[in-house]
DNA sequence: CTCCAATTTCGTACGCTGTACGAAGATGAC
DNA sequence: GTCATCTTCGTACAGCGTACGAAATTGGAG
Protein backbone atom coordinates (compact mmCIF):
# COMPACT_ATOMS: atom_id res chain seq x y z
CA UNK A 1 0.00 0.00 0.00
CA UNK A 2 2.57 2.29 0.29
CA UNK A 3 4.05 3.97 -1.87
CA UNK A 4 6.36 5.60 0.00
CA UNK A 5 9.71 4.27 -0.05
CA UNK A 6 11.10 2.02 3.11
CA UNK A 7 12.86 3.86 5.21
CA UNK A 8 16.29 4.32 3.41
CA UNK A 9 19.41 2.93 4.49
CA UNK A 10 20.22 4.69 7.67
CA UNK A 11 23.96 4.61 7.45
CA UNK A 12 23.77 6.81 4.65
CA UNK A 13 23.69 9.65 6.23
CA UNK A 14 26.18 8.76 8.81
CA UNK A 15 28.82 8.10 5.49
CA UNK A 16 28.14 11.57 4.34
CA UNK A 17 27.75 13.44 7.81
CA UNK A 18 30.74 15.67 7.03
CA UNK A 19 28.85 17.05 3.79
CA UNK A 20 25.49 17.20 5.43
CA UNK A 21 26.14 18.88 8.59
CA UNK A 22 25.71 22.70 8.71
CA UNK A 23 22.81 22.13 6.23
CA UNK A 24 19.63 21.38 6.94
CA UNK A 25 18.40 21.21 10.38
CA UNK A 26 20.42 20.52 13.09
CA UNK A 27 18.52 19.52 15.35
CA UNK A 28 18.40 20.78 19.04
CA UNK A 29 20.88 18.44 21.46
CA UNK A 30 19.85 17.82 24.76
CA UNK A 31 21.22 15.09 27.14
CA UNK A 32 24.88 14.78 27.93
CA UNK A 33 27.86 15.94 25.51
CA UNK A 34 29.00 12.85 23.48
CA UNK A 35 32.81 12.16 25.08
CA UNK A 36 33.92 11.52 21.84
CA UNK A 37 33.49 11.91 18.53
CA UNK A 38 32.02 9.54 15.60
CA UNK A 39 35.20 10.29 13.55
CA UNK A 40 37.43 9.22 16.79
CA UNK A 41 35.91 6.47 17.21
CA UNK A 42 36.18 5.42 13.50
CA UNK A 43 39.83 6.32 13.60
CA UNK A 44 40.42 4.30 17.26
CA UNK A 45 38.63 1.46 15.16
CA UNK A 46 41.13 1.89 11.69
CA UNK A 47 44.24 1.68 14.23
CA UNK A 48 43.28 -1.52 15.62
CA UNK A 49 42.35 -2.90 12.61
CA UNK A 50 45.86 -1.54 11.18
CA UNK A 51 47.52 -2.73 14.59
CA UNK A 52 46.01 -6.47 15.13
CA UNK A 53 43.55 -7.00 12.36
CA UNK A 54 39.83 -7.06 11.54
CA UNK A 55 39.48 -9.45 14.38
CA UNK A 56 40.81 -7.13 16.80
CA UNK A 57 37.97 -4.95 16.37
CA UNK A 58 36.26 -5.66 18.51
CA UNK A 59 33.25 -3.32 20.42
CA UNK A 60 34.87 -3.73 23.70
CA UNK A 61 37.85 -3.28 22.40
CA UNK A 62 36.98 -0.24 21.01
CA UNK A 63 34.92 1.22 23.82
CA UNK A 64 38.22 0.38 26.45
CA UNK A 65 40.57 2.60 24.60
CA UNK A 66 37.90 5.92 25.19
CA UNK A 67 37.74 4.32 28.78
CA UNK A 68 33.52 4.04 27.30
CA UNK A 69 31.62 1.33 28.37
CA UNK A 70 30.38 -1.44 25.82
CA UNK A 71 27.28 0.08 24.87
CA UNK A 72 28.49 3.22 24.73
CA UNK A 73 29.51 3.01 21.25
CA UNK A 74 26.07 2.30 19.82
CA UNK A 75 24.82 5.91 20.44
CA UNK A 76 27.96 6.70 17.97
CA UNK A 77 27.08 3.77 15.61
CA UNK A 78 23.89 1.87 14.67
CA UNK A 79 26.12 -1.76 14.78
CA UNK A 80 29.72 -3.19 13.81
CA UNK A 81 28.64 -3.56 10.57
CA UNK A 82 28.11 0.48 10.33
CA UNK A 83 31.32 0.94 11.95
CA UNK A 84 33.12 -1.60 9.39
CA UNK A 85 31.47 0.32 6.37
CA UNK A 86 32.49 3.99 7.75
CA UNK A 87 36.09 2.65 8.55
CA UNK A 88 36.88 1.87 4.81
CA UNK A 89 35.01 5.13 3.58
CA UNK A 90 37.18 7.45 6.32
CA UNK A 91 40.83 5.18 5.44
CA UNK A 92 39.95 6.12 1.84
CA UNK A 93 39.67 9.63 2.14
CA UNK A 94 43.32 9.17 3.98
CA UNK A 95 44.91 8.61 0.58
CA UNK A 96 45.16 11.74 -1.92
CA UNK A 97 44.48 10.84 -5.44
CA UNK A 98 47.05 12.15 -7.37
CA UNK A 99 46.95 13.84 -10.60
CA UNK A 100 46.41 11.49 -13.06
CA UNK A 101 49.34 11.62 -16.10
CA UNK A 102 48.73 11.91 -19.86
CA UNK A 103 49.85 8.59 -20.74
CA UNK A 104 46.83 6.18 -21.18
CA UNK A 105 48.93 3.06 -19.39
CA UNK A 106 50.69 4.75 -16.94
CA UNK A 107 46.91 6.09 -16.01
CA UNK A 108 45.64 2.18 -15.84
CA UNK A 109 48.75 1.86 -14.01
CA UNK A 110 47.95 4.03 -11.67
CA UNK A 111 44.50 2.82 -10.74
CA UNK A 112 45.59 -0.18 -10.20
CA UNK A 113 49.01 0.60 -7.91
CA UNK A 114 47.00 3.12 -5.68
CA UNK A 115 43.99 0.65 -4.94
CA UNK A 116 46.97 -2.32 -4.12
CA UNK A 117 49.33 0.05 -2.29
CA UNK A 118 46.33 1.17 0.02
CA UNK A 119 45.06 -2.64 0.38
CA UNK A 120 48.77 -3.34 1.42
CA UNK A 121 48.42 -0.69 3.65
CA UNK A 122 45.53 -1.82 5.67
CA UNK A 123 44.48 -5.84 4.42
CA UNK A 124 41.32 -5.31 6.66
CA UNK A 125 39.82 -3.58 3.92
CA UNK A 126 39.37 -6.62 2.13
CA UNK A 127 37.65 -9.00 4.55
CA UNK A 128 34.81 -5.92 4.83
CA UNK A 129 32.67 -6.34 2.76
CA UNK A 130 28.83 -4.67 2.72
CA UNK A 131 25.96 -6.00 1.02
CA UNK A 132 25.65 -3.14 -0.92
CA UNK A 133 28.57 -0.91 -2.59
CA UNK A 134 30.34 1.86 0.06
CA UNK A 135 29.02 4.98 -1.55
CA UNK A 136 29.69 7.12 1.26
CA UNK A 137 31.59 10.27 0.19
CA UNK A 138 35.58 9.13 0.32
CA UNK A 139 34.59 6.45 -1.71
CA UNK A 140 32.29 8.29 -4.42
CA UNK A 141 35.27 10.68 -4.96
CA UNK A 142 37.44 7.65 -5.36
CA UNK A 143 35.31 6.17 -8.17
CA UNK A 144 34.93 9.40 -9.66
CA UNK A 145 39.06 9.75 -9.94
CA UNK A 146 38.79 6.36 -11.54
CA UNK A 147 36.36 6.97 -13.85
CA UNK A 148 38.54 9.95 -15.41
CA UNK A 149 41.50 7.86 -15.79
CA UNK A 150 39.69 5.31 -18.70
CA UNK A 151 37.87 8.55 -19.70
CA UNK A 152 38.34 9.59 -23.16
CA UNK A 153 40.03 6.31 -24.26
CA UNK A 154 37.33 5.22 -26.47
CA UNK A 155 35.32 3.22 -24.14
CA UNK A 156 31.84 3.23 -23.53
CA UNK A 157 30.49 4.04 -20.17
CA UNK A 158 29.73 0.82 -19.73
CA UNK A 159 32.89 -0.68 -20.58
CA UNK A 160 34.65 2.58 -18.25
CA UNK A 161 32.99 1.14 -15.49
CA UNK A 162 33.58 -2.46 -15.75
CA UNK A 163 37.28 -1.56 -17.29
CA UNK A 164 37.68 -0.03 -13.37
CA UNK A 165 36.24 -2.68 -11.93
CA UNK A 166 38.69 -5.12 -13.27
CA UNK A 167 41.61 -3.28 -12.40
CA UNK A 168 40.71 -2.77 -8.91
CA UNK A 169 40.15 -5.84 -8.48
CA UNK A 170 42.75 -7.46 -9.90
CA UNK A 171 44.80 -4.94 -7.25
CA UNK A 172 42.81 -6.66 -4.45
CA UNK A 173 43.67 -10.50 -5.88
CA UNK A 174 47.52 -9.15 -5.38
CA UNK A 175 47.25 -8.02 -2.26
CA UNK A 176 45.15 -10.90 -0.94
CA UNK A 177 48.07 -12.81 -2.11
CA UNK A 178 50.42 -11.22 -0.35
CA UNK A 179 48.04 -11.11 3.36
CA UNK A 180 47.78 -14.76 3.17
CA UNK A 181 51.65 -15.14 2.70
CA UNK A 182 52.25 -13.00 5.62
CA UNK A 183 49.48 -14.25 7.92
CA UNK A 184 50.65 -17.84 7.13
CA UNK A 185 54.23 -17.00 8.16
CA UNK A 186 52.81 -15.37 11.09
CA UNK A 187 50.63 -18.44 12.07
CA UNK A 188 52.97 -20.74 11.73
CA UNK A 189 56.26 -18.94 12.59
CA UNK A 190 57.94 -20.35 9.72
CA UNK A 191 58.75 -18.72 6.36
CA UNK A 192 57.36 -20.14 2.93
CA UNK A 193 60.76 -21.82 2.36
CA UNK A 194 60.89 -23.29 5.85
CA UNK A 195 57.47 -24.77 5.33
CA UNK A 196 57.89 -26.27 2.08
CA UNK A 197 60.84 -27.61 3.70
CA UNK A 198 59.26 -29.16 6.63
CA UNK A 199 56.24 -30.71 4.26
CA UNK A 200 58.23 -32.04 1.60
CA UNK A 201 58.60 -35.10 2.80
CA UNK A 202 55.12 -35.24 3.31
CA UNK A 203 54.36 -34.25 0.02
CA UNK A 204 56.45 -37.01 -1.51
CA UNK A 205 54.52 -39.83 0.27
CA UNK A 206 51.20 -38.44 -0.30
CA UNK A 207 51.59 -37.48 -3.80
CA UNK A 208 53.44 -40.71 -4.44
CA UNK A 209 50.35 -42.74 -6.79
CA UNK A 210 49.61 -38.56 -8.94
CA UNK A 211 51.46 -37.02 -11.78
CA UNK A 212 51.96 -33.61 -11.44
CA UNK A 213 53.88 -32.98 -14.33
CA UNK A 214 53.47 -29.47 -15.58
CA UNK A 215 52.53 -28.43 -11.62
CA UNK A 216 55.71 -30.04 -10.51
CA UNK A 217 57.85 -27.92 -13.65
CA UNK A 218 56.16 -24.68 -13.02
CA UNK A 219 56.79 -25.13 -8.91
CA UNK A 220 60.08 -25.82 -9.34
CA UNK A 221 60.66 -22.54 -11.97
CA UNK A 222 58.96 -20.56 -9.46
CA UNK A 223 60.70 -21.80 -6.51
CA UNK A 224 64.01 -21.96 -7.90
CA UNK A 225 63.00 -17.98 -8.76
CA UNK A 226 61.50 -16.48 -5.92
CA UNK A 227 62.49 -19.69 -3.15
CA UNK A 228 58.35 -19.43 -2.67
CA UNK A 229 55.56 -20.22 -4.58
CA UNK A 230 54.60 -17.26 -5.34
CA UNK A 231 55.55 -14.04 -5.92
CA UNK A 232 52.88 -11.57 -5.36
CA UNK A 233 54.82 -8.09 -6.37
CA UNK A 234 55.80 -10.04 -10.12
CA UNK A 235 52.16 -11.64 -10.30
CA UNK A 236 51.37 -7.64 -10.26
CA UNK A 237 53.22 -6.34 -12.72
CA UNK A 238 52.65 -9.29 -15.35
CA UNK A 239 49.27 -9.33 -14.78
CA UNK A 240 48.66 -5.91 -14.96
CA UNK A 241 50.40 -5.58 -18.09
CA UNK A 242 48.53 -8.37 -19.39
CA UNK A 243 45.39 -6.57 -18.59
CA UNK A 244 46.07 -3.00 -19.79
CA UNK A 245 47.67 -4.34 -22.98
CA UNK A 246 43.94 -5.84 -23.43
CA UNK A 247 42.46 -2.88 -22.67
CA UNK A 248 43.91 -0.42 -24.83
CA UNK A 249 44.01 -3.20 -27.55
CA UNK A 250 40.50 -3.10 -27.75
CA UNK A 251 39.79 0.61 -27.82
CA UNK A 252 42.71 0.67 -30.82
CA UNK A 253 41.08 -1.64 -32.51
CA UNK A 254 37.84 0.29 -32.75
CA UNK A 255 39.47 3.88 -33.39
CA UNK A 256 42.59 2.85 -35.02
CA UNK A 257 43.68 6.43 -35.98
CA UNK B 1 69.72 -27.90 16.98
CA UNK B 2 66.79 -29.98 15.18
CA UNK B 3 67.56 -30.09 12.37
CA UNK B 4 64.40 -32.41 11.59
CA UNK B 5 61.70 -30.34 10.08
CA UNK B 6 58.88 -29.34 12.26
CA UNK B 7 56.03 -31.49 12.36
CA UNK B 8 54.63 -31.16 9.06
CA UNK B 9 50.88 -29.86 8.09
CA UNK B 10 48.75 -32.07 10.38
CA UNK B 11 46.22 -32.10 7.70
CA UNK B 12 47.80 -32.64 4.87
CA UNK B 13 47.40 -36.28 5.53
CA UNK B 14 43.80 -36.02 5.95
CA UNK B 15 43.69 -34.29 2.48
CA UNK B 16 45.19 -37.01 0.80
CA UNK B 17 43.82 -39.81 2.99
CA UNK B 18 41.88 -41.57 -0.28
CA UNK B 19 45.29 -41.36 -2.00
CA UNK B 20 47.13 -43.04 0.84
CA UNK B 21 44.79 -45.83 2.33
CA UNK B 22 45.40 -48.78 1.51
CA UNK B 23 49.20 -47.99 0.95
CA UNK B 24 52.16 -48.38 4.31
CA UNK B 25 50.91 -48.66 7.82
CA UNK B 26 47.36 -49.05 8.36
CA UNK B 27 47.80 -48.90 11.47
CA UNK B 28 45.40 -51.62 13.93
CA UNK B 29 42.54 -49.85 15.25
CA UNK B 30 40.89 -50.75 18.54
CA UNK B 31 38.28 -49.35 20.10
CA UNK B 32 34.98 -48.46 18.79
CA UNK B 33 33.93 -48.28 14.96
CA UNK B 34 33.84 -44.67 14.29
CA UNK B 35 29.80 -43.94 13.52
CA UNK B 36 29.87 -42.45 10.24
CA UNK B 37 33.18 -41.59 7.71
CA UNK B 38 35.17 -37.90 7.03
CA UNK B 39 33.81 -37.93 3.67
CA UNK B 40 30.39 -37.94 5.80
CA UNK B 41 31.39 -34.94 7.58
CA UNK B 42 32.60 -32.78 4.97
CA UNK B 43 29.36 -33.46 2.62
CA UNK B 44 27.26 -32.77 5.31
CA UNK B 45 29.52 -29.95 5.63
CA UNK B 46 29.62 -29.12 2.00
CA UNK B 47 25.37 -29.28 1.87
CA UNK B 48 24.85 -26.83 4.89
CA UNK B 49 27.15 -24.30 3.06
CA UNK B 50 25.71 -24.84 -0.33
CA UNK B 51 22.07 -24.15 1.72
CA UNK B 52 22.74 -22.10 4.36
CA UNK B 53 26.37 -20.34 3.91
CA UNK B 54 28.77 -20.80 5.36
CA UNK B 55 28.33 -19.32 8.74
CA UNK B 56 25.82 -22.25 9.22
CA UNK B 57 28.57 -24.68 9.12
CA UNK B 58 29.01 -25.17 12.76
CA UNK B 59 30.34 -28.05 14.61
CA UNK B 60 27.35 -28.03 16.70
CA UNK B 61 24.87 -28.18 13.18
CA UNK B 62 26.61 -30.98 11.73
CA UNK B 63 27.30 -32.89 14.71
CA UNK B 64 23.23 -33.03 14.86
CA UNK B 65 22.64 -33.86 11.02
CA UNK B 66 23.89 -37.32 12.16
CA UNK B 67 22.75 -37.25 15.56
CA UNK B 68 26.02 -37.46 17.10
CA UNK B 69 27.89 -35.00 19.68
CA UNK B 70 29.33 -31.97 19.01
CA UNK B 71 32.66 -32.70 20.39
CA UNK B 72 32.94 -36.39 18.43
CA UNK B 73 33.20 -34.17 15.14
CA UNK B 74 36.78 -33.69 16.73
CA UNK B 75 38.04 -37.29 16.28
CA UNK B 76 37.03 -36.80 12.32
CA UNK B 77 39.00 -33.84 11.90
CA UNK B 78 41.17 -31.90 13.79
CA UNK B 79 39.10 -28.22 13.89
CA UNK B 80 36.52 -26.19 12.14
CA UNK B 81 39.45 -24.32 9.52
CA UNK B 82 40.74 -28.03 8.83
CA UNK B 83 37.25 -29.02 7.94
CA UNK B 84 36.90 -26.06 5.61
CA UNK B 85 40.18 -26.51 3.54
CA UNK B 86 38.50 -30.21 3.39
CA UNK B 87 34.96 -29.42 2.33
CA UNK B 88 37.41 -26.99 -0.79
CA UNK B 89 39.52 -30.26 -1.78
CA UNK B 90 36.36 -32.78 -1.49
CA UNK B 91 33.96 -29.86 -3.55
CA UNK B 92 36.54 -28.94 -5.79
CA UNK B 93 36.53 -33.05 -6.73
CA UNK B 94 33.03 -33.30 -7.84
CA UNK B 95 33.98 -31.11 -10.77
CA UNK B 96 34.54 -33.18 -13.86
CA UNK B 97 37.46 -31.35 -16.11
CA UNK B 98 36.31 -31.29 -19.78
CA UNK B 99 38.76 -31.82 -22.18
CA UNK B 100 40.41 -28.84 -23.38
CA UNK B 101 40.00 -27.20 -27.04
CA UNK B 102 42.50 -26.79 -29.49
CA UNK B 103 41.57 -23.04 -30.28
CA UNK B 104 43.84 -21.21 -27.39
CA UNK B 105 41.48 -18.96 -26.66
CA UNK B 106 38.78 -21.24 -25.74
CA UNK B 107 41.31 -22.79 -23.28
CA UNK B 108 41.67 -19.73 -21.08
CA UNK B 109 37.92 -18.52 -21.36
CA UNK B 110 37.22 -22.31 -20.02
CA UNK B 111 39.73 -21.60 -17.35
CA UNK B 112 38.24 -19.52 -16.36
CA UNK B 113 34.57 -20.08 -16.89
CA UNK B 114 35.10 -22.73 -14.49
CA UNK B 115 36.22 -21.18 -12.18
CA UNK B 116 33.19 -18.75 -12.03
CA UNK B 117 30.51 -21.55 -12.49
CA UNK B 118 32.09 -23.20 -9.32
CA UNK B 119 32.33 -20.85 -7.50
CA UNK B 120 28.55 -19.49 -8.40
CA UNK B 121 27.27 -23.36 -7.43
CA UNK B 122 29.48 -22.77 -4.26
CA UNK B 123 30.49 -19.34 -2.82
CA UNK B 124 31.43 -20.13 0.06
CA UNK B 125 34.49 -21.13 -1.55
CA UNK B 126 35.50 -17.35 -1.29
CA UNK B 127 35.26 -17.21 2.16
CA UNK B 128 37.53 -20.22 2.95
CA UNK B 129 41.08 -19.06 3.03
CA UNK B 130 43.75 -21.11 4.22
CA UNK B 131 47.26 -19.61 5.35
CA UNK B 132 48.65 -21.69 3.36
CA UNK B 133 47.12 -22.69 -0.69
CA UNK B 134 45.22 -26.01 0.21
CA UNK B 135 47.22 -28.84 -1.82
CA UNK B 136 44.89 -30.99 -1.26
CA UNK B 137 44.51 -33.79 -4.15
CA UNK B 138 41.65 -32.44 -6.35
CA UNK B 139 43.67 -28.66 -6.00
CA UNK B 140 46.35 -30.34 -7.42
CA UNK B 141 44.65 -32.27 -9.99
CA UNK B 142 42.68 -28.80 -11.00
CA UNK B 143 46.17 -26.85 -10.88
CA UNK B 144 47.81 -29.50 -13.40
CA UNK B 145 44.31 -28.99 -15.35
CA UNK B 146 44.76 -25.71 -15.87
CA UNK B 147 48.50 -25.39 -16.26
CA UNK B 148 47.56 -27.98 -19.39
CA UNK B 149 45.45 -24.98 -20.73
CA UNK B 150 48.01 -22.48 -20.57
CA UNK B 151 50.86 -24.89 -22.20
CA UNK B 152 52.53 -24.68 -25.37
CA UNK B 153 51.36 -21.05 -25.71
CA UNK B 154 54.28 -20.18 -25.32
CA UNK B 155 54.66 -19.00 -21.71
CA UNK B 156 57.35 -19.19 -19.57
CA UNK B 157 56.70 -21.30 -16.44
CA UNK B 158 56.54 -18.74 -14.36
CA UNK B 159 54.01 -17.05 -16.58
CA UNK B 160 51.66 -20.07 -16.96
CA UNK B 161 51.41 -19.78 -13.08
CA UNK B 162 50.51 -16.36 -13.01
CA UNK B 163 48.32 -16.60 -16.25
CA UNK B 164 45.95 -18.69 -14.25
CA UNK B 165 45.89 -16.94 -11.30
CA UNK B 166 44.99 -13.75 -13.16
CA UNK B 167 42.15 -15.95 -14.80
CA UNK B 168 40.71 -17.36 -11.72
CA UNK B 169 41.37 -14.41 -9.78
CA UNK B 170 38.95 -12.24 -11.98
CA UNK B 171 36.65 -15.35 -12.04
CA UNK B 172 36.47 -14.94 -8.43
CA UNK B 173 35.95 -11.44 -8.56
CA UNK B 174 32.73 -11.75 -10.76
CA UNK B 175 31.34 -14.23 -8.33
CA UNK B 176 32.18 -12.56 -5.61
CA UNK B 177 30.29 -9.44 -6.71
CA UNK B 178 27.12 -12.19 -8.11
CA UNK B 179 27.19 -13.19 -4.46
CA UNK B 180 27.23 -9.31 -2.44
CA UNK B 181 24.70 -8.73 -5.07
CA UNK B 182 22.48 -11.87 -4.30
CA UNK B 183 23.19 -11.39 0.06
CA UNK B 184 21.56 -7.69 -0.48
CA UNK B 185 18.51 -8.75 -2.13
CA UNK B 186 17.92 -11.31 0.50
CA UNK B 187 19.24 -9.37 3.72
CA UNK B 188 17.44 -6.43 2.40
CA UNK B 189 14.44 -8.04 1.01
CA UNK B 190 14.61 -5.22 -1.98
CA UNK B 191 15.92 -5.90 -5.45
CA UNK B 192 19.45 -3.41 -6.29
CA UNK B 193 16.47 -1.42 -8.70
CA UNK B 194 13.85 -1.02 -5.56
CA UNK B 195 17.31 -0.09 -3.36
CA UNK B 196 18.26 2.56 -5.58
CA UNK B 197 14.60 4.01 -5.59
CA UNK B 198 14.16 3.92 -1.78
CA UNK B 199 17.61 5.63 -1.35
CA UNK B 200 17.29 8.05 -3.72
CA UNK B 201 15.88 10.87 -2.57
CA UNK B 202 18.60 10.61 1.06
CA UNK B 203 21.52 10.26 -1.55
CA UNK B 204 20.55 13.53 -3.76
CA UNK B 205 20.50 15.06 -0.67
CA UNK B 206 23.86 13.91 0.65
CA UNK B 207 25.85 13.99 -2.39
CA UNK B 208 24.14 17.76 -3.34
CA UNK B 209 27.40 19.46 -1.69
CA UNK B 210 29.57 17.08 -4.28
CA UNK B 211 30.11 16.85 -7.79
CA UNK B 212 30.36 13.34 -9.59
CA UNK B 213 29.93 14.15 -13.30
CA UNK B 214 31.34 10.80 -14.98
CA UNK B 215 30.11 8.77 -12.21
CA UNK B 216 26.59 10.40 -12.85
CA UNK B 217 27.25 9.59 -16.34
CA UNK B 218 28.15 6.55 -16.26
CA UNK B 219 25.18 5.57 -13.35
CA UNK B 220 22.68 6.49 -15.11
CA UNK B 221 23.99 4.19 -18.14
CA UNK B 222 24.67 1.22 -16.09
CA UNK B 223 20.91 2.19 -14.42
CA UNK B 224 19.41 1.86 -18.17
CA UNK B 225 21.34 -0.75 -19.04
CA UNK B 226 20.72 -3.37 -16.27
CA UNK B 227 18.21 -1.59 -14.20
CA UNK B 228 20.89 -2.19 -11.62
CA UNK B 229 24.35 -0.26 -10.85
CA UNK B 230 26.54 -3.45 -12.12
CA UNK B 231 25.60 -7.01 -14.26
CA UNK B 232 28.35 -9.03 -13.08
CA UNK B 233 27.50 -11.54 -16.16
CA UNK B 234 28.32 -8.82 -18.74
CA UNK B 235 31.68 -7.40 -16.57
CA UNK B 236 32.65 -11.16 -16.65
CA UNK B 237 32.66 -11.48 -20.67
CA UNK B 238 34.00 -7.91 -21.26
CA UNK B 239 37.02 -8.56 -18.47
CA UNK B 240 37.32 -12.29 -19.62
CA UNK B 241 38.00 -11.46 -23.38
CA UNK B 242 40.38 -8.16 -22.48
CA UNK B 243 42.60 -10.33 -20.11
CA UNK B 244 42.81 -12.91 -22.86
CA UNK B 245 43.53 -10.46 -25.67
CA UNK B 246 46.46 -9.06 -23.57
CA UNK B 247 47.72 -12.77 -22.99
CA UNK B 248 47.85 -13.86 -26.11
CA UNK B 249 49.15 -10.71 -27.75
CA UNK B 250 52.14 -11.47 -25.35
CA UNK B 251 52.96 -14.44 -26.29
CA UNK B 252 51.88 -13.44 -30.07
CA UNK B 253 54.62 -10.60 -29.63
CA UNK B 254 57.26 -12.71 -28.59
CA UNK B 255 56.56 -15.89 -30.90
CA UNK B 256 55.22 -13.93 -33.82
CA UNK B 257 55.16 -16.83 -36.69
C1' DC C 1 14.54 28.45 39.17
C1' DT C 2 11.88 24.36 38.33
C1' DC C 3 10.69 20.61 35.81
C1' DC C 4 10.45 17.61 32.00
C1' DA C 5 11.74 15.47 27.82
C1' DA C 6 15.48 14.05 25.35
C1' DT C 7 19.83 12.00 25.15
C1' DT C 8 23.95 9.60 26.60
C1' DT C 9 25.99 6.27 29.47
C1' DC C 10 26.57 1.57 30.69
C1' DG C 11 25.76 -2.92 33.71
C1' DT C 12 23.61 -7.06 32.98
C1' DA C 13 22.21 -10.75 30.34
C1' DC C 14 21.33 -13.81 26.30
C1' DG C 15 22.43 -16.68 22.68
C1' DC C 16 25.88 -17.97 19.85
C1' DT C 17 30.63 -19.63 18.62
C1' DG C 18 34.97 -23.02 18.76
C1' DT C 19 37.04 -26.09 21.56
C1' DA C 20 39.85 -27.81 26.06
C1' DC C 21 39.23 -31.24 29.36
C1' DG C 22 38.15 -35.46 31.29
C1' DA C 23 35.01 -39.17 32.15
C1' DA C 24 32.70 -43.11 30.27
C1' DG C 25 32.05 -46.71 27.05
C1' DA C 26 33.48 -49.87 23.35
C1' DT C 27 36.70 -52.74 21.12
C1' DG C 28 40.79 -55.61 19.54
C1' DA C 29 45.19 -57.78 20.95
C1' DC C 30 47.45 -60.48 24.10
C1' DG D 1 40.16 -61.79 31.19
C1' DT D 2 42.79 -57.79 31.10
C1' DC D 3 44.42 -53.74 29.36
C1' DA D 4 45.69 -50.29 26.23
C1' DT D 5 43.56 -47.67 22.89
C1' DC D 6 40.18 -45.40 20.61
C1' DT D 7 35.50 -43.15 20.23
C1' DT D 8 31.87 -40.74 22.26
C1' DC D 9 30.23 -36.71 24.46
C1' DG D 10 28.66 -33.64 28.70
C1' DT D 11 30.33 -29.78 30.79
C1' DA D 12 32.59 -25.58 30.87
C1' DC D 13 34.99 -21.40 29.40
C1' DA D 14 36.16 -17.34 27.05
C1' DG D 15 34.87 -14.57 23.56
C1' DC D 16 31.58 -12.24 20.45
C1' DG D 17 27.50 -8.70 19.07
C1' DT D 18 23.91 -6.55 21.01
C1' DA D 19 18.85 -6.16 23.35
C1' DC D 20 17.09 -4.15 27.30
C1' DG D 21 16.35 -0.97 30.79
C1' DA D 22 17.95 1.86 34.50
C1' DA D 23 20.64 5.87 35.76
C1' DA D 24 22.74 10.12 34.86
C1' DT D 25 23.05 14.37 32.41
C1' DT D 26 21.64 18.21 29.92
C1' DG D 27 18.89 22.18 27.32
C1' DG D 28 14.63 24.47 26.78
C1' DA D 29 9.99 25.78 28.38
C1' DG D 30 7.14 27.60 31.93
Amino acid sequence: MSDVPDQPDPSLRLLWRHRTDGREETKVKRGPKQKVSVDEVVDAAIDLADAEGLAAVTMRAIAQRFGLGTMTLYSYVPSRDALLVLMADQVTGRTTLPDLPDDPRKRLELVANLAHDELRAHPWLLEVQDVRPWLGPNMSDRYEWQLRAVDGLGLTDLEMDQTVAVLIGFAGNIARSELMKRRAEQVTGMTEAEWWEANYDTLEEVMAGSHYPLANRVGTAAGEAYQAATDPARELDYGLARIIDGVLAHVGKRSPD
